[in-house]
DNA sequence: CCCTTTCATCGTTTTTTTACGATAAATTTT
DNA sequence: AAAATTTATCGTAAAAAAACGATGAAAGGG
């Protein structure tokens, strides 16, 4: 990114682009907020609160689960989710790191 | 998304998700990234610059700018684009809003 | 005036995402 | 043991995103 072109982008900039893309759907969101406001576990009651079908909400978990973004655990039939809050952390970390450079550009337009 | 389901997801949630896939790209990344390392405004130096071709990086440019993350103006046959500072403290809002909310939840996977 | 530069837009192709129903595996319940 | 529940996964269809080259419009320079 800086001279010859032709290198990709940055580890930084792809793990960034990673996590704003597991926020970049509605229904992502509506998940992780309804994960943090029952504070115990929850599963398929997710299912029951979403607009959409049980394999769809499956889905989007796995992309919160493969972002890191949750943790998932088996109890008996039932599937278990919940923030990871240390990934949360994290996250939180590198947007702050990325909105303090943009903070020093007095835009022109 | 509190009881009856039908009802789509809330106008926050959308905005999120909007802002969230605006960011969901390494190119957008560090797109505005070098925006704002470059406190000029500047234009197809981004071009040479990204490892895309020029219409591929007029597209994200339009992205950008359609999240409002990013403003343009038109100098002479150049364009110019800049940081738009306001719009990215009230998505600073919206997620430092986001990410209290999951604090207050203890995990339990 | 032509010629060049700069950039947005169009048309197209490829890839990825979103969504659903169907199915299957694992557990409970009965 | 049979039936029902819960959930992940598969197959597929439709929609959106990403990328590129080609084209065209506007402005500047000669």
């Amino acid at each position: 990114m800086s001279t010859n072109k032709k290198e990709a982008f940055t580890q930084e900039e792809q793990e960034l682009a990673e996590l704003a893309k597991a926020l970049a759907h509605p229904a992502r969101i509506a998940i992780l907020k309804e994960l943090a406001r029952r504070n115990v576990c929850i599963c398929g009651e997710i299912v029951e609160v979403l607009p959409l079908a049980q394999s769809t909400v499956s889905q989007h978990l796995k992309e919160l689960q493969q972002a890191g973004l949750i943790k998932g655990s088996v109890d008996g039939v039932k599937s278990c989710y919940c923030i990871n809050y240390e990934a949360f952390k994290r996250f939180e970390g590198i947007l702050e790191k990325f909105f303090r450079i943009t903070e020093n550009s007095q835009g022109c337009c």
